[in-house]
DNA sequence: GCCAACGTTGGC
DNA sequence: GCCAACGTTGGC
């Protein structure tokens, strides 16, 4: 079993918003990093632990635990014009997109990042390495233990 | 809103 | 295959 670290921008899907959402599972749509795709579509398993963090706003940091309930499929909104995600070199047959589901564990007290660069034991996860841009990293299980301990 | 860092694109 | 230009991310 594998242990991640998963932004989202809780203008777009909150800690709150996944509770409200039916199954409390949302599909974790609109990667369009290649590196953060191959972590679903080659890494991911159900089961998977995820740390669920709070990016692009007033208060950065680690919002809840949640797990991978479905294997990597096709995103479908690489299909839909509509949707700001459509990537017109995709097709059905050759999809380029994809997604695991997410579900909530539990919500738990936000961790901030301030907090997070305060411990000596983060001190080399990814998202604490500047520059680092990727919206799904791999998380140590050593890290990630030390986390819900301070949960 | 700023801006550093990084990924992607496309002309050559 | 190089690399400049451009777009995006994300903390502040």
């Amino acid at each position: 079993m594998r242990y991640w670290l998963m932004k989202s921008e809780p203008s777009d899907v909150s800690i709150d918003d996944l509770a409200a959402l039916p199954a409390q599972t949302v599909a974790w749509y609109g990667i369009r990093n290649y590196q953060a795709r191959n972590f679903m579509r080659d890494q991911m398993r159900v089961g998977d632990k995820v740390l669920f963090y709070h990016s692009s706003c007033a208060e950065p940091g680690i919002a809840g635990l949640a797990e991978v309930s479905r294997l990597a499929y096709p995103d479908e909104t690489q299909f839909d014009q509509a949707n700001k995600y459509f990537d017109p070199k995709a097709t059905r047959e050759t999809p380029r997109w994809f997604n695991v589901d997410v579900r909530l564990v539990k919500k738990t007290r936000l961790m901030p990042l301030k907090e997070i660069r305060a411990a000596p034991v983060l001190a080399s996860m990814r998202i604490l390495q500047k520059g680092n841009r990727l919206s799904i990293t791999p998380v140590d299980p050593r890290e990630y233990e030390f986390i819900v301990s301070q949960l």
